[in-house]
DNA sequence: ACGGTTATAATGTATATACATGTTTTCACG
DNA sequence: CGTGAAAACATGTATATACATTATAACCGT
């Protein structure tokens, strides 16, 4: 009620991650299930002892997260378990590598500048005829192939690409390191090993390969396309996903 | 500054939402690079014409999307890029198929009532000789097979589902809307299919299928594990990805 | 110089208050 | 008896203030 004034650290952490908490145990345990209201605002800072702002910061917490819906004069209420999305990391591929406990190489197998194709524009959204950067390069995970990677990178976007032999430096962290980009795209299939991907990853050929696609966007316009292809009895994407987690 | 009180509605939005846009533009632009380091709070708060509070609250957030981090003393800076993470969003079957404009059907192929095996145990955390529903059904698309759906359901976790025949309802969105759980984890391969799949999906033997596999846990246990196994160059994975993207 | 104490700068958390905004309920008037 | 204006309600946003926390910087005596 009076509310004894700030943090006198009664218990643990703060009264902020003390409610939150308790609300999303509510929430997460079904205990609340979707649809159920939760208390008001003022209701919750009587119950806690604080005052309306704290409270109402907890459930804007919480609404931004997606765990809850709010509406004026209503109330806030437990939201339906929506879609199922799950937050994919996509690793650096060296980082997967040493996860492995393996040495870690790359290999360059072709670099070349040229002018993009009408193939080429499926892939990126590029003007005709305008300059690309075409690499291909083989990860390796101790002395076998590990992953197959082939790059387009846009030069009218990242012009200081060209000047760079991508021999010491894989394409990928280079980018990451140097190229600001704020829009990425992924698609995941699983495709049968063609010849030439079946030769440069020591597979037979028809072989079913993980293939993850990416398109990515910078301010000033598309950055690059890549597609990774993992011998698929080799390799796994894994995704952890908790409802409202945060990254800490 | 002397703060003309609340929000007069000078231009547009919430100043709240106008710092926000204003520092994510600068960051996703790479105007402002990793390592930078941002105005401080009372800057922020000098510069809009707002308290330390509104500052602070817009800080908050960025932090929490992982856009910046936050040390006391020194103030805030623009985050590495780290991993990248991408929402990956994992559609209801049914709609993944309407998305495609085509009619949905399933079909339930077993539905055995048993206990857990050793190989059970490696998919879901169970005890030995745990009750467990094995389910199989087929996705259809249009009158062709899309989805081949293996399931697992812990009879343990979830008793009310052995009432449920699932010839009505598929077995996944029965669980969603009746089972909440807290945390799932995805793993996604390629693999060649079997002669089993090859024979429920109508493809050819050891032809590359994507397969996700999802674990699902609640709050008093394992709920299920599932494994949808997709012709593999019928079907990809999009998932689109923006740096602090909340959900909207 | 060195190492320990003190000051200071920046963020972190919380309060009380004020007014805005959008819904729902109520109630009075025709 | 309906309908439209007004009241009540719950959340949304912002302010000013206070004190806690913590990492860095400044100081200071030995």
């Amino acid at each position: 009620m009076s509310g004894e004034r700030h943090a006198s650290a009664e218990k643990e952490g703060t009264l902020h991650s003390r409610i939150l908490g308790d609300l999303e145990r509510h929430i997460l345990s079904g205990d609340w299930p979707p649809g159920h209201r939760l208390p008001f605002e003022v209701d919750l800072a009587t119950q806690y002892g604080c005052s309306r702002m704290t409270a109402n910061k907890v459930l804007t917490q919480l609404a931004r997260a997606g765990l809850i819906e709010r509406r004026k004069k209503s109330g806030s209420f437990v939201s339906q378990p929506v879609g199922q999305a799950a937050v994919l990391e996509i690793h650096d591929i060296e980082a997967e590598v040493r996860a492995l406990k393996l040495a870690y190489a790359f290999r360059l197998e072709k670099r070349a500048r040229r002018v993009a194709s009408a193939k080429d524009r499926l892939h990126l959204e590029l003007a005709e005829g305008a300059p690309i950067l075409d690499l291909t390069c083989l990860h390796l995970a101790g002395e076998r192939p590990f992953c197959l990677e082939q790059r387009l990178i846009n030069l009218a976007t990242v012009p200081e690409a060209e000047a760079e032999t991508f021999l010491d430096m894989a394409p990928g962290a280079w980018l990451i390191s140097r190229v600001p980009w704020n829009t990425a795209e992924h698609r995941i299939q699983a495709l049968a090993a063609t010849a030439e991907t079946a030769t440069s990853l020591g597979i037979a050929r028809n072989a079913a390969c993980l293939v993850i696609e990416r398109r990515t966007w910078g301010a000033s316009g598309p950055v690059t396309f890549v597609r990774f292809t993992y011998p698929g009895d080799r390799h796994a994407l894994v995704a952890r996903f908790q409802p409202g987690g945060e990254g800490a």
